[in-house]
DNA sequence: ATATTTTCTGTAAACGATTGCAAGATTCAA
DNA sequence: TTGAATCTTGCAATCGTTTACAGAAAATAT
């Protein structure tokens, strides 16, 4: 109903003019007691809060300021762990992060990046939904700090962080083979996604290191999502010569194609083993405790925030590539 | 570096006034092709858009509207469903959302709360962390257009979406209590939130019908996250005489009392029986199966987020209640 | 031909804050 | 008492938009 009050609201009300009310919001010096306390009780009374919109216009360095956290797909744990690091960072700095999902969907991935700049964010962490991802990179050329988590940008310098998925999907399959395991199937996700192609390579790294010849049958790329996993483990059980592993590439293809095994009732490892990118914390409560690689997620959000937060404050520093450690982890789905 | 153009820019760009530009931005009539297109191109060239900080300065209608979504754990797949629910509906209705995580933390809720005000945000979509809480309360009265989700609040007629808590816990209870337990744990979250404690009165209720004497053994709440899920689970199968099933409050807490479980190498149901409240969509793959209250998490963000855009276009509406149906999922926990 | 209506465009005042500048009020020294 | 130095405040411009108002140009009517 009624307007939330303005500084001249509280001017008025304190009898001041709005730059005395202003001065004595932003600590300056030079400020009577009298006055002061006027104002205060002013603002009290009328539970004044300054409108951010306006400051935001108004300053170039405002005071608490706005990152804009654009993620692929906010129903992958993984995602949710980078978003808890980044907010945290945030919350401790004095900044605030405005987050949006694009759901793996390269349009509203287009619409939330027009948005993020044009509601003057100060910074922006993303995961790319691709190397050459125009728009992010315009957003970089155009001088907005950008940090990307995850995926890396192709022909231009920017902060990102992330682990080396290729490697880390090469132990994990090399982890399969030693098992025994001989064929053995990838379920990638999205395959403009970087981190699809990588851990692709990482597989077929491995098989070739122990001399397994590349099935192509065994390969099947989906979008990234759960169904797509449950769908295409399905395939892949239905093949005339099933493999008797599965590598999965993200934690909703794992989840996925867990499902799918479950609803067939075969027993993992014995007729199927499992082995999924990406752990989750609940991972030891599934049926058998899953196989995963572990990537640091709480923690690429934390050092994308930190980064970030410097790159505001120090926009010529040199571009930083930070690769964390990713660790599998065995328990007993493989 | 170079700062993004604005309409001053284009203006120069195409040779004619801010105002003519800020017209053909807005698709008034009364514009010639001529100008039209000179100032399109001009728009392209620069590749303009437009400060959404400014237009939400100057503009009270008429534009994306921008939506604050306030959820009280990121980290609960609830919450994810809820927000995805809300952002589907945003984004075809041409809003934006401004979605912030307190963790179940109240100091961090007072924070965004406030910001989100000083962000001139269109409405808001927040699950109050107790049925007081004064910070929504009068926000509410001071006429912004909000809708509670999952939880009440008190002494204040707003638009709300939920569940029968209650009676989804009694008939949840009265299940296990049918499958011949008697001992039965309640393991909740925060004892101020209210889903808290309406799922300890459902939970009570059903042991009440069926004469079984309450045992405030029994019952622990904790902080409604992981770890005190684990913990307190922990306690319970410490007692001299442990239950027999363990009701728990929500997923995250379920997901914890799990590991507690299986850290434990304790078989379920034989050994102890678990039943959550909250569905996920992976429960089929838990170890084993989970039986568990299903809410519609996607379905109640949606449903708030149509309420909200209704009462942004229509202030005066009534406020509405909308109990959505929660059910029982039977699968081999219990 | 002029009068009237309809199109088109620019000027300038908002929106709610911050801030350089200058003037008025105090204090203090001489 | 006077002059300088130090506080304290208000005026007004500014950030990037939208929009009421008015004036100019074109189209139409008389």
């Amino acid at each position: 109903m009624s307007n939330p009050p303005t500084l001249k609201d509280v001017a008025e009300q304190a009898g001041v003019s709005v730059a005395t009310v202003s001065r004595v919001l932003n600590q300056t010096k030079y400020i009577k007691q009298e006055t002061r306390i006027l104002v205060e009780r002013a603002i009290k009374q009328l539970n004044y809060s300054p409108n951010r919109v306006a400051q935001r216009l108004r300053k170039k360095e405002g005071h608490r300021r706005l990152i804009g956290l654009l993620v692929a797909d906010i129903q992958n744990p993984f995602y949710v762990d980078v978003m808890r690091g980044v907010e945290d960072v945030a919350f401790s700095t004095d900044h605030v992060v405005f987050l949006a999902n694009f759901a793996q969907d390269i349009e509203r991935e287009k619409l939330y990046l027009r948005i993020m700049k044009s509601e003057s964010i100060d910074g922006l962490i993303v995961a790319p939904s691709h190397e050459k991802d125009r728009e992010v990179v315009q957003l970089v050329k155009s001088g907005l700090p950008v940090v990307c988590v995850d995926r890396v940008l192709a022909d231009v310098e920017v902060d990102v962080v992330l682990v080396d998925n290729r490697k880390a999907a090469f132990e994990a399959v090399e982890y399969l083979i030693q098992r025994g395991h001989r064929r053995i199937a990838y379920i990638g996700g999205l395959p403009q996604i970087p981190t699809t192609m990588q851990r692709k390579k990482g597989y077929e790294d491995a098989l070739r290191k122990y001399a397994i010849p590349l099935d192509p049958e065994l390969i099947r790329l989906g979008d990234s999502k759960h169904e797509s996993g449950k769908r295409l483990a399905a395939q892949l059980l239905d093949l005339p010569s099933p493999p008797t592993a599965l590598f999965t590439g993200n934690n909703l293809i794992t989840l996925g194609a867990l499902e799918t095994i479950h609803t067939r009732k075969l027993k993992i490892p014995d007729e199927v083993a499992i082995l999924g990118f990406d752990d989750m914390y609940w991972s030891i409560s599934l049926n058998p405790p899953l196989t995963a690689v572990h990537q640091p997620g709480y923690e690429i959000g934390k050092r994308a925030a930190e980064l970030l937060v410097q790159r505001i404050k120090e926009p010529e520093r040199p571009p930083v590539k930070l690769v964390l450690k990713a660790e599998l982890i065995k328990r007993d789905s493989c």
